[in-house]
RNA sequence: GCCCGGAUGGUGGAAUCGGUAGACACGGGGGACUUAAAAUCCCUUGCGCAAGCGUGCGGGUUCGAGUCCCGCUCCGGGCACCA
């Protein structure tokens, strides 16, 4: 620590004794000034004495263990934070803090996920470069996360915008990009590992370089993908839902895009999923969209062909049970057999469905889909049963996904409830071959689809068994045949990882043409590929990425053209947590030796939105950088707890008429007041109407977002970080409630005056050696009983997250420690202070630094509760008489079970509710309650 | 429709293992201090006059159920033609 900074504390410390000083006089003069806590000098001076002493600053150290608590890193948008955003970074902050006094080395960075459209948008309405912007912004939100005083150890911060740290972003690309996925081993490997076949081999250099290419984890796939006209950009399919919800149109639309191979690791994201301490709505999302199905795979001949390449059909069933009762089958209409098995006279048909199928919208296909509602054509193609040699007609319909399985179905109507609606639908036959078990196999089959398990029935060799036994019998019939085999399928898809816009990292890749017309893509050598500067930033109507118009900076002097798309939001934030573990590191993303030491994450703290994607992004990316050696561990957050959110109030009117629009009509909190200071009811300032409180998710639209701001200024950051813990379990969203942060306030107010002013209750003496060093073991029995008691609640809550009721503790510790006359033992305060110093770190230091400590309390040790302080000479208890409470009795400890009884028995109360009647049976729970059963 | 949560005073919530339901706080009522107000402090506050009754509803297990089991209702979140 250099001189200079010392001198800058030396000089800071006078306000403070000064403040003392003037406290102690006036009162010794009876004035009785009244002791103000001042938090915004209290927080502006601790605030600045942690920035100058790097307190929180962290390093590898391999003599202490490690604890890496991470919060989920913030968009820094235009708004600026609102009071949602720092309920969870409070909770992190108080396990950090927490964890470092209790001895861990402790990694707690902060930084922004600062790519993506909101800074584009607003380049396009103001002009404003998104660079400049995102830096504004990036400004804004650190200053309002620095006047919240939280631990971050600032010099890790990072920005995924900062070419510094996108050049890491592109390598990992590459690394994917250089990498396959080998079955055989269940990981990735260096794509100069993948074994070439012979006959691809033969057919020279290009065959090769187009084989390697379609076996990258980073691949270009031309298919149909989500296509947003409104946004001009594609979308993943993790991504349609919300845009379609926002009211914005997507189509599917075939386009070259990149891809990631995530498939490649679905089992793997799935059964790594086992060991995390998750929340278990979390980890049931993740094994739902992962969606694993066992099953099996059967092949269809058709019965005339026409084509020598189009012979069978396969399909995917997790019934082949059923298979007996196959009746027809439907191909996905992209499916690639539909052109070659349709006979000519059903061709027009088809062609015709095929092309309203793929211009069809997602959204009209869903709502299809939520009506029952099946369309489709008919092929003209048979194709045989392969259990029981039925003719089966063939058709098409886009109620068979072809991204799912084999894109082909056999249809069993009288077990699958689609398969039951489109055979009524086109009129196809439907048999029953699964019985009801003990019900004589009989089954209206002929209304409903019955596709509970079963007993098989009309199904030859399988008939009488059981339905997971027929299973198994037909997969190992198909397998001896021949004619299929077991299979297992997710519906997990690939990642479309490339985007039309112009703020997000460019792809470090060039586009070459071959001597034989071949787009080779070649990856950049030198790391970053930075984004050029451009004027317009609007993708073309047709998806050109705003990129393509940066002529100047495509087109390479070899030849050579960029690639113009730009990565999705995702990748920076899939792997950021990595990056803060060795921040400025520019030979590597980050070394392995502080890979090794952090990781994993202990604590990941974040909403619930992003349950799916960020979090199944970022495990992916880990996996395949474990698998290439890059860090040590499989899987990259332990524990993940998902914070509620903060709601806001907005007021409906009773008669909850809408607006001409559509839109319902809302009153913000600055149109309404309350009926009566203590009334529930509220009503419109300008009208006296009256209306109903409802409790929302805060937003701009509905005006009832609270400004953290607002409350540090009015409050201060120590009050703000209570009332957000107290405001309930971190988990549960609940309403802000300004009355609630006020009760917080003066928690903390009376807290200063306990230490401060020595006239906390109002009634005890007061003056300057109240704050009385007492030698150890001196002072009040009931004081130090309390304080033990205080310590052992609050140590126990923090480990549980549960923070709202350790709180509670240390507000009953305030209330209670100082009893008329008693003088308040200064360990007692200073112990207090070390409690307090997670949840409300700059009136804690200030406490601390009164009791004349010389250093921080960041790094103190955490107090420890002495149990035997924590047992009383006595303890209550709790007499029952058939199970409800009649009394209540100190007893001694070592008390006996006999003399308990005895003792209970003869108290008045238990004489009156016996009323003469001879206790049967008494049941004893030690230390805590006695019930007499009569 | 399916999956995952949840439901406790006027309000946010507490009760970690089946053992005193309502800690702590807000709000309300009363009081002290004050010329007054604010601030602060103290008392009181589940419902009922009471016996009693009370943890969404109906059953059950148990000496004893907010907690466990069965069947529902409602609210929140997620998924949704995935064969």
């Amino acid at each position: 620590m250099s001189p200079g900074t010392c001198r800058r504390n030396a000089q800071a410390a006078p306000p403070l004794a000064r403040a003392r000083r003037l406290a102690f006089s006036a009162r010794a003069s009876s004035v009785a000034p009244p002791m103000t806590y001042d938090f915004r000098a209290i927080e502006a001076r601790w605030q600045s004495f942690w920035d100058e002493h790097h307190s929180f600053r962290a390093d590898v150290d391999p003599e202490r263990p490690k604890y890496y608590v991470l919060d989920m890193f913030p968009y820094p948008s235009g708004d600026g934070l609102h009071v949602g955003h720092p309920e969870g970074y409070t909770a992190t902050d108080i396990v950090a803090r927490y964890k470092r006094m209790r001895g861990f080395n402790v990694l707690h960075p902060m930084g922004w996920d600062a790519f993506g459209l909101p800074a584009e948008r607003y380049a396009m309405q103001t002009g404003v470069h998104p660079a400049v912007r995102t830096a504004e912004c990036i400004v804004n939100f650190k200053r309002q996360l620095k006047t919240l005083g939280f631990s971050y150890d600032w010099e890790r911060e990072v920005d995924t915008t900062d070419p510094r740290y996108y050049k890491w972003t592109q390598w990992i690309f590459l690394q994917l990009w250089g990498a396959f996925y080998d079955p055989t081993q269940a990981r990735a490997r260096p794509i100069d590992e993948l074994p070439i076949p012979a006959e691809i081999a033969a057919q020279g250099p290009a065959a090769v370089r187009r084989y390697r290419d379609d076996h990258r984890l980073a691949y270009l796939h031309d298919a149909p993908v989500n296509w947003c006209p409104a946004l001009r950009v594609v979308l993943a399919n993790e991504e349609v839902a919300e845009q379609v919800e926002k009211g914005l149109v997507v189509v599917r639309r075939p386009m070259r895009q990149w891809m990631m191979r995530i498939t490649a690791y679905a089992e793997r994201l799935l059964t790594d999923l086992e060991g995390l301490d998750w929340p278990a709505s979390v980890l049931d999302m993740q094994r739902h969209w992962i969606g694993r199905s066992d099953g099996a795979e059967v092949r269809f001949h058709l019965v005339h062909q026409h084509d020598a390449d189009a012979s069978a059909i396969e399909v995917f069933t997790t019934r082949p049970d059923t298979l007996f009762g196959a009746t027809y089958m439907v191909l996905a209409p992209e499916h690639p057999l539909v052109q070659r098995i349709t006979t000519p006279e059903h061709a027009a048909a088809v062609a015709a469905y095929v092309e309203r199928a793929t211009r069809r919208s997602e959204r009209d296909r869903q709502a299809d889909a939520a009506e029952g509602q099946k369309t489709g054509v008919f092929t003209g193609a048979f194709a045989r049963n392969p259990a029981n040699g039925a003719h089966v007609p063939v058709w098409i319909s886009d109620y068979v996904l072809m991204g799912y399985g084999t894109g082909a179905i056999m249809a069993v109507p009288g077990h699958d409830e689609r398969d039951h609606a489109f055979a009524r639908a086109m009129a196809l036959p439907i048999v029953q071959v699964v019985g009801v078990v003990g019900g004589g196999g009989a089954h209206p089959i002929a209304d409903a689809a019955f596709s509970e398990p079963g007993v098989a029935i009309n199904s030859g060799f399988l008939d009488g068994l059981p339905t997971a036994a027929a299973k198994q019998r037909m997969i190992e019939w198909l397998e001896a045949e021949g004619l299929g085999r077991r299979r297992v399928t997710y519906k997990l898809r690939d990642w479309l990882f490339s985007r039309q816009r112009y703020w997000g990292e460019p792809f470090p890749l060039i586009h070459r043409s071959t001597p034989d017309g071949d787009d080779e893509v070649v990856p950049v050598q030198e790391l970053p590929v930075t984004l050029p500067e451009l004027a317009d930033f609007q993708p073309s109507e047709t998806g050109e990425p705003p990129l393509s118009k940066a002529e100047a900076w495509v087109q390479l002097p070899d030849g050579g053209r960029r690639e113009t798309n730009t990565m999705p939001q995702w990748a920076g934030s899939c792997w950021y947590y990595l990056r803060f573990m060795d921040p400025s590191n520019d030979a590597a993303p980050f070394s392995r030796a502080a890979a090794d030491y952090w990781l994993p994450v202990d604590l990941y703290i974040g909403g619930a939105e992003h349950a799916v994607l960020h979090l199944l992004y970022a495990r992916f990316w880990h996996k395949v950088l474990f698998d290439l050696g890059h860090v040590g561990t499989r899987e990259p957050f332990q524990r993940l707890v998902n914070q509620g959110m903060v709601l806001g109030a907005t007021y409906l009117p009773k008669d909850r008429r809408r607006h001409a629009d559509g839109s319902a009509v809302i009153f913000k909190p600055a149109e309404v007041e309350s009926l009566a200071p203590a009334s529930d009811e509220w009503r419109v300032k300008a009208t006296g109407e009256l209306v109903d409180v409802q409790w929302d998710k805060m937003s701009k639209s509905r005006g009832n977002v609270v400004n953290p701001d607002d409350v540090v200024t009015q409050f201060g950051a120590d009050t703000m970080r209570l009332y957000e813990m107290f405001m309930g379990p971190l988990e549960h969203s609940a309403p802000w409630q300004t009355d609630g942060v006020a009760g917080c306030h003066r928690f903390l107010q009376r807290a200063y005056r306990l230490a401060f002013d020595g006239d906390a209750s109002g009634t005890a003496d007061s003056g300057p050696d109240r704050l009385r060093e007492l030698p150890p073991g001196e002072g009040s029995d009931r004081q130090r009983r309390l304080l033990h008691r205080t310590i052992a609640a609050v140590s126990e809550r923090i480990d549980r997250l549960a923070f709202n009721t350790a709180i509670s503790a240390m507000m009953i510790f305030v209330r209670d420690i100082v009893e008329p006359g008693e003088p308040l033992h200064r360990d007692a305060l200073a112990q207090f202070s070390l409690l307090l110093a997670p949840f409300a770190p700059h009136l804690a230091e200030e406490i601390w630094r009164a009791l004349g400590k010389p250093h921080s309390l960041a790094h103190e040790p955490w107090p420890a509760a002495d149990e035997a302080l924590l047992v009383d000479a006595t303890f209550p208890l709790v007499v029952q008489i058939q199970g409800k409470r009649r009394a209540e009795l100190a007893i001694s400890q070592g008390a006996s079970e006999a003399d308990i009884t005895s003792l209970a028995l003869a108290s008045p109360e238990v004489q009156r509710h016996l009323a003469g009647k001879t206790p049967r049976r008494v049941i004893y729970v030690p230390g805590k309650l006695l019930n007499i059963v009569v």
